[in-house]
DNA sequence: ATATTATAGACTGTATTTGTCTTTAATTAT
DNA sequence: ATAATTAAAGACAAATACAGTCTATAATAT
């Protein structure tokens, strides 16, 4: 069980965003080129950003991509939930109310809610 | 990001163990019934806690496996790194020294402590 | 010796992750 | 209107990890 480099990415990004709050959208290719990632992958990565509601995209001419929270509301947790989904690291299938599932659940809230806490702008 | 299915196997494993603490070797077979997995697939899955010293194996005539340590000293970590090893959730290639690992790693702290704290016996 | 038990390793199938490539859709500037 | 620019979507492919099987080997007790 690792997180995924995808999840590595999208938290830089969100980093170079709170960054570089307030100036022009960003666009793709100079992203790209900033992240050293190519341009049809990390698309991919920021239109996950986009669903999730922490960044937004403009299309056409002079359009990109800008913050679309303040960065003071951005969380890791927002972000990583963002690539990794919102289901539990741990679900047995065998026991319904499962006690270790429960326990499983429990340690995974501490997690969270550090990460809840923690926000992007914290370690720009 | 999920925990695998080893380590669901691998938890009731043990609580099944430290509920029979005490009683006679347990052999593959009747363990594999027990769980409701084939054999060999189990059988990698009791190496491995072999391995970290949760258990210990007996080969031969009566032989099987057993407890290798009190009931009150395994706790959800121990089985939990025996399967999914001991490496980090989350490691930046990018940065050393990286702001956004040392985050996670604190977040995945909390879950481990808890993991540390809490033992099988607290749930059998 | 033989039966019984665990261990090791090769192997297969499936799912997930990490990408690439191509097409489509939306917006702006002329 | 049209062309240029930008993001979105989806099909595809390669690599890795996970889940599981099978067979052969080693150790122990009787």
């Amino acid at each position: 069980m690792k997180y995924t480099k995808a999840t590595n990415y999208a938290l830089h990004i969100m980093a170079y965003f709170v960054k570089q709050e307030g100036k022009d959208n960003l666009s793709l290719q100079p992203l790209a080129s900033h992240m050293n990632i190519s341009p049809t992958y990390l698309s991919k990565i920021l239109t996950q950003l986009v669903k999730a509601n922490l960044i937004q995209s403009t299309p056409g001419v002079n359009g990109g991509y800008s913050l679309r929270k303040l960065k003071t509301e951005i969380s890791f947790y927002d972000v990583i939930q963002a690539i990794e989904g919102s289901g539990a690291l741990f679900t047995c299938e065998m026991d319904h109310a499962c006690h270790i599932e429960r326990v499983m659940r429990d340690a995974e809230e501490k997690m969270v809610n550090y990460l809840k806490e923690k926000l992007i702008y914290d370690i720009v």
